[in-house]
Parts: structure tokens; C-alpha cells; sequence
DNA sequence: CTACGCTTTGCAATCGATTACTCAATCGGT
DNA sequence: ACCGATTGAGTAATCGATTGCAAAGCGTAG
């Protein structure tokens, strides 16, 4: 059996040193200039009682809890963890603790986790999310806390917001596959709920139209994020276009299970196809051929983001503003690209 | 610029129902026999001023804040995710929530996180981590909260302990590639740090004993529970053993650097190498060829975790017992194992 | 018609900290 | 040696809920 210690009070600490809860209180804080022997006895009770005091006694009085809630539509999106670390590095940093909560994609509870937080009187807000809806966002614009939106940019923010460079990423991922020679490149889309699929795709369009190659002629084809999405595309890809050399893809699950239909299928990876994905998660690097992709930076999102709430603390007077800060992504090319093939080059 | 909602206090409605605030609170409660003319008023001006109790304020009257602390050692682990998720169901299920913190390997911090998480007076602790030091457990087994330890299994627990059958699991992984004809097995153990590593080790030569099998001859090689020493694990096991024809790894990370390593040096899976990982994290369905694996019960894990402390907080009186709960592992038969090549079967 | 009993509600203490305000003691200057 | 400034510490209010106890309201029985 254990012997659980019990928790002592300020009040008993101050009993056993001989002065009052607010010397204690002002000792331990340190505020105030008090007698070196003052904080002898303080100090010594405190050590003898193993005296931590209550953060709920303090938050109430205070009314700061020095919380951050961080709201994630998935834990299991293996996106997060890097995002989620950052977040607690920075806030832990500046003398706050971070209080996860997933939603599981589904709004009703999403709502419900943002009151669970609200009730919690964390002293700021930050949802990380690929789809965020209507209601959540009403929610947050009247919201008494301050809040961040990370990774999901929504058509009417009214908070502030981080995300990427979608459109410049996939422009990057494009572009990347026509400097190797690609002239028929195919794009998978992700689920269209998500409101970072579309932006992809113009990214897409965008780049290859820069490039001199119709947009309206690249198949398009629709995945829906995730792995086994990614495989059926790759199927129906290479049986309706066998011409394609490359392959753009919304994401890194996605572009994973490109793989995987497309090796399931007969094709080589890099020599016969080339294949990029998004985002550069932990599993990108591990797939053989390793994955080439475009980095999302998910630390700096989290750092950006703790710091952009502490900012609006510390300055309450200054209202939230509705700031879209979108941070470039970067290529990171792997093994699953290289040169197209000579017989497709053109000309 | 949003308008921020003013929050109103258990006051306010009580002012504007023409109560007072005892009865707001029993009728929020659903304590007592109140007249439906009072709850009306009540519920009107809850409604009318969007009033949320303040959890602060009522943790601290009721010294109890329905929150249970969840320590990870490295939130990236992909083991985590499921774990989580499962905890906060059940949590959230019986009006509890989570709190989530993560150390990241570092013990120092460690204690810090428990620490933190005593002076948010959270009800209960899960811990759940690969490897806890002693100044960890020694904090543990005094703390003034109950705990659970998930994962890992130290050597004189004093607490709770939920994990899995490393034995019994990495048994059956070796079972599985003897029944497919192997002779010739390997294993690639995990850093020494982590407690499953010696335990899972033991497994694998069990089980090669119990088949006729010399588990002295069979060569055991260290990784390091990350891609990259599995990899590099690969190349050494098959430039000195090449007549190996099955690898039993440590975990799945492992197992996925050893694929990528077999490859590498040319041997095609499982035609040639026959590979089997551990744990059946998400990115073992994704390689290709999928790994086969055994999978640990993570959302079991969480689960239990979570209804233990539950029943420990129901049952004040029952003292905290040390007991240690193994769950089954689960064979996961995907494509990394086949039949032993004919050449190097017996006689 | 009074009194007793039950229901419904209010009063006020309480949880454990922080902090504005007050007060006593000490110090220095002339 | 006296007085004002300064320092160090205590008193008590406060944060926003919950809950034991008291009391008011109401119905009914004697």
C-alpha cells in the first residue's frame, strides 16, 4: 500500500513558519522585500510540508489559469504531434500549460469541447483543424477568450489565423516535377471538406499553366486524404492515363497510397513515375522509396501561435485582430522523384 | 474586431431569476424538488446571459476538478495517438477530461510535468511512457493522487501498471515465422532503455527454444527503436548472417528501417527476408509491402487506464494495490512474412 | 383555527489562494 | 530626542461556485 501524502494549505505553512498566508504568499512570489529571515522560515515550512500550492485557489483569484486550450479535430493525424510539441515548448517557456482536446471530426462535439474549454477559463484558444465549421467559427468570433486558428483557413476569419502556403506549396511541388522533364503530370486531391484541397489544386493548375502546359488537359483526380483514397486513385489514374509521369499529391497518406497502387500496378517509383506528397510527415521518410514532398513548418505553426496569444494578453487593450499569416512550405525531395522518362520527353 | 462576450457569474443569473445563487446551483444540479416556475426563471436567465459555471470555482469548492493527468513521454510516438483518443472517450463518458503533457525523454522534466500536473489537482495520473526513471516512480508511489502507469512495466511497481504481454507477443511473432518454415530468424532488439526491450527479447528466444530451436544461434543485433537503426541493423544482420531468412524486430519502426535496409542491399520481402514488427502502429499498414506484425491493444490500453482510476476515485477507502495487467498481443498477418525460401529448409 | 409536517428557498460558511489597505517598527536627519 | 519616511508584515476582502442549516410557505389534519 502506498502512504498517500496529504496536501497542505497556505495556511499551514504560514502556522508552522509563524506569519500570516500573505507573507507566505508574498515570499513565494516575490514580491516585496522580506526579512532573510522571514524567507528562512517561509522557506523551511515549505520544504518540511512539501507545500505546493493549488492552481485551482489561484486561478480563481487571479482569474488567469495560464492555460492554453488546444483544440485538434484528430489526435491521430500524424500531422499534430510536431505542431502539439512545439506548442507546449513555447507555452511551458513563457510560464504556461497546454490542455489538449481532439474532437474527432465531428462538429457537434467540436462545439462541445470548445464550452468544455470556455468553462475551464483557459485564458486563450487554439484550434488545429482541417475542417473547422460554420458554428465553431461563430462560436469563436463571440468567444470571451482570445483564440488562434491553426492549419484551416476559413473563407470569413474573424480571429487570427496560421497556416500554410498551400498554393505556393503545391506550386513548389509542381514545379519541381516539370524542372525534372514531366509534361503530363496527374494531381490527387484530398477530400474537398477540407478547405486546404482546393487551394492545392490551384496551386497545381497554377504551376503548370505557368509552366505552358494546360491545366484543363492534367488529370484531376479525387482521393479523400487518407491511404486507401490515395491507393484507388493510383488505380484508376494509371489505367485511364498510362501516359502520366508524375503524380502531385494532396498529401503525404495520399501520396503513400499513390505508391503503394502504383507498384501494386506494375510501375517502377522513380523511373517510371514520379511521386510527390505534402505536409513531410514523420512516415514520409520511412516509406521505401523514401517520399519526396513539400514541408509544412507544423513546429513554427505551434510556436506562432502560443506567442501570438501571450501577445494579445499581455496587451489586452488592442483587439483581436482578423490576421491571416500563411508560412512558406519547403521542398524536400527524397527518392520517390526524379528525371521523367526519355520516351514520354517531349519532342 | 469581435465583440467579446462578458462572462457572467452564478450572480448574475441568480439576480435576474430572482433567486438566490444556492438555488441556481441545485437547479443546474438537478439537486432537490425545485417548482417548475423556478426552474423556468432559472433556465431563462442561464439562457439569456449564455452562463457557464466556472469549473475553477467549483473545483475548488468541491476539491475534485473531473480531470485526470495524462504524462507522455514523447507525444511524436506513434504508438500514442490511439491511446489517447480511447482515454478521453472514456473519459469524457464519465464526465471526466483529460489533460495532456509530454516530457520528451527528459527525466528532469518528467517530474516537473507530475509535479505540474499535483498542482492542477487533477483527480488521478495516467502515465504512459516507454521508459520511467526511479526518481518517477519514487514521486509516484507518494504522490497524494492515484496513478496508473501504461506501457511499462518497472521492476518493483507501486502502482497500477497496464501493458502488454511483450513476452507472450513477440512469442507469437516468432511462432508465426517458424510455422511458416524459418530455421534461420533474427531479432533486432530495442535501446536497452526502454524496459519492453529485454522482455521482447526474452519472447523471441522462448519461442525459438520451445520450437528446437537454439536461440543461441541465432544472431540478436541491436537497434534502437527508430527507422535508422533498423536499417542499419539490416545491413550488418545480412553482410554477416546471409543466410538469415526472417527478422523479428523490436517494433514496427524498426521493422520498417529493416525493410528499407533488406532492400537496399537487394533482398526482396518477403520472397527472400521474411519481417515482422511490433506494435501495429498506422505507418505499418502503409509501407509497402504492409508489414505484418502483433499488434498491442493501445484504445484497450487507454481504456482501462482510465476506468481504474475511476473505480479508485469511487472507492476512497480501498488502498491503491500494485497490480500489473498484461493484455494479449494480436497477430497482424499483412505482407512482409511468407514461407521460407526452399533452399535454406531443412534437411 | 391552530399546529404540525413537508417542500422549497435563502443565508452564510467554505474551498485556498492573492492583494489592497493598514499598522507597527525602524531608521535617519536635524 | 522628536518626527516623518520607509520598511516589513498582518487583516480582511475577494474570486465563483457548493452545501449544511435555518426558515418561510403551503397543505392538511386534529
Amino acid at each position: 500500500m502506498t502512504e498517500r501524502a496529504a496536501l497542505s494549505t497556505i495556511r499551514d505553512v504560514a502556522n508552522r513558519a509563524g506569519v500570516s498566508t500573505a507573507t507566505v504568499s508574498r515570499v513565494l512570489a516575490g514580491i516585496g522585500n522580506p526579512k532573510a529571515e522571514t524567507v528562512g522560515a517561509v522557506m523551511a515550512a515549505v520544504e518540511a510540508l512539501d507545500y505546493r500550492p493549488s492552481s485551482v485557489a489561484r486561478s480563481l483569484r487571479m482569474k488567469r489559469t495560464f492555460t492554453f486550450g488546444l483544440v485538434l479535430t484528430d489526435i491521430a493525424n500524424p500531422f499534430f504531434p510536431e505542431l502539439v510539441k512545439a506548442a507546449d515548448d513555447a507555452a511551458r517557456q513563457a510560464g504556461y500549460s497546454i490542455v489538449l482536446s481532439t474532437s474527432a471530426y465531428e462538429e457537434h462535439r467540436a462545439v462541445h469541447y470548445l464550452n468544455l474549454m470556455a468553462d475551464r477559463r483557459v485564458d486563450g484558444l487554439i484550434v488545429a483543424s482541417s475542417q473547422v465549421a460554420a458554428t465553431s467559427w461563430e462560436w469563436l468570433a463571440h468567444a470571451p477568450l482570445p483564440s488562434v486558428v491553426v492549419n484551416v483557413e476559413p473563407v470569413g476569419a474573424t480571429t487570427a489565423v496560421i497556416t500554410s502556403d498551400n498554393e505556393g506549396g503545391m506550386r513548389l511541388a509542381t514545379e519541381h516535377l516539370i524542372a525534372l522533364g514531366h509534361r503530363r503530370i496527374a494531381h490527387v486531391t484530398g477530400s474537398f471538406t477540407f478547405s486546404a484541397a482546393s487551394v492545392r489544386l490551384q496551386g497545381f493548375r497554377a504551376a503548370c499553366a505557368a509552366a505552358g502546359l494546360d491545366p484543363d488537359t492534367m488529370p484531376v483526380i479525387d482521393g479523400d486524404g487518407q491511404f486507401g483514397g490515395g491507393e484507388a486513385a493510383a488505380r484508376r489514374l494509371l489505367a485511364e492515363f498510362p501516359d502520366i509521369t508524375g503524380v502531385v499529391c494532396y498529401n503525404d497518406i495520399t501520396a503513400i497510397g499513390v505508391l503503394a497502387g502504383s507498384r501494386a500496378v506494375g510501375r517502377s517509383v522513380p523511373a517510371d513515375l514520379s511521386i510527390i506528397g505534402c505536409d513531410d510527415i514523420a512516415a514520409a521518410a520511412w516509406v521505401s522509396p523514401a517520399l519526396t514532398t513539400v514541408a509544412q513548418q507544423k513546429g513554427e505553426m505551434g510556436r506562432l501561435a502560443v506567442e501570438h496569444l501571450i501577445s494579445l494578453l499581455d496587451n489586452p487593450d488592442q483587439e483581436q485582430a482578423a490576421s491571416v499569416l500563411r508560412l512558406p512550405m519547403l521542398l524536400r525531395i527524397r527518392e520517390t522523384t526524379g528525371p521523367a522518362p526519355a520516351a514520354s520527353r517531349p519532342r
